[in-house]
DNA sequence: AAGGCAAATGCAAATGTTTGCATTTATCTC
DNA sequence: GAGATAAATGCAAACATTTGCATTTGCCTT
């Protein structure tokens, strides 16, 4: 889904009611490709001449990733970042700890797992990331004036 | 480890110092036995007539955390609980989304991973943990009078 | 025991995010 | 189009946790 027809189109299909906010800030989504905090997303739509408060942005991009439009990955610093959802299913992610770099990781550890060690849990969910250095930031480590 | 000497010595040889504050933060969690949360770790000292700021109390927590002293796991709801760690190793968690009962998962998908698709990132640390409702949890629900 | 130094602490303010509640809005039905 | 209804919003306060900075403390060396 790359554009905002289609977008609001999933909306409704979900059962989410189309107001004047989400339409801005799935554009904003679109507009700023990849990743985006609510910061930066609610920067972006004041800019665009919409008052929109900042629990709205919240409430809408937890909204969102709730129905799947979104990709919702907490960065090492402990912000929050989202992203129009490329992929098509479940996914988790690999995350650079210096320059905050997000890669897609096709594997799920859930899927690999044998149902006994879930101890007859149901509903489960699985919250899994990897935080690292990534190639370029380990360079930039070895250069003698690195910070 | 489970007598307070025998904490504070590893606490030493880690270098870290023995402080009046830490010695206490100890015996509660010895007192407290299984997982506690950085408010209840407070309200138990405080009781014991030791008056200490809570950011003393969140610091410290993290240091035995890092030291491989104590094991911290974030509940649903989003509150961190810790417990001195029974477990030799780098372990994961199941944890009920209702009761918020804590499981010790021995599985860690790093281990199960193709390296290849680590993308040449280093130092990588894994964040897993699963989120459910244990079996207790699913009974209650299917009882009339549940809430 | 005294001095020096890094680590630990108290305090207040800040962090990003969530929530309760009164009001507004989008959508459905007539 | 008017009215009903649930969802969405604005606002302020709250949440758990972290941080900057001045002060204190524990520990090492003399
Ligand atoms: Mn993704
Ligand atoms: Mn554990
Ligand atoms: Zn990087
Ligand atoms: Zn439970």
């Amino acid at each position: 889904m790359t554009d905002l027809a289609e977008l609001e189109q999933f909306l409704t299909g979900k059962g989410c009611k189309l107001t004047r906010h989400r339409r801005v800030i799935l554009q904003a989504l679109l507009d700023l490709a990849g990743w985006s905090s609510a910061r930066e997303i609610h920067t972006y739509v004041l800019a665009r001449n919409h008052k929109v408060n900042f629990s709205t942005i919240y409430r809408n991009l937890d909204a969102l990733t709730s129905i799947g439009l979104l990709c919702r990955v907490e960065r090492a610093d402990a912000i929050s970042y989202y992203t129009l959802n490329q992929a098509s299913g479940h996914h988790h992610h690999l995350i650079c700890k210096s320059c905050h770099r997000i890669s897609e990781l096709e594997f799920c550890p859930l899927t690999q797992m044998d149902p006994q060690t879930l101890q007859n849990f149901t509903e489960v969910e699985c919250k899994f990331d990897l935080y690292g250095f990534c190639r370029d930031c380990q360079e930039k480590a070895q250069e003698p004036n690195a910070d």
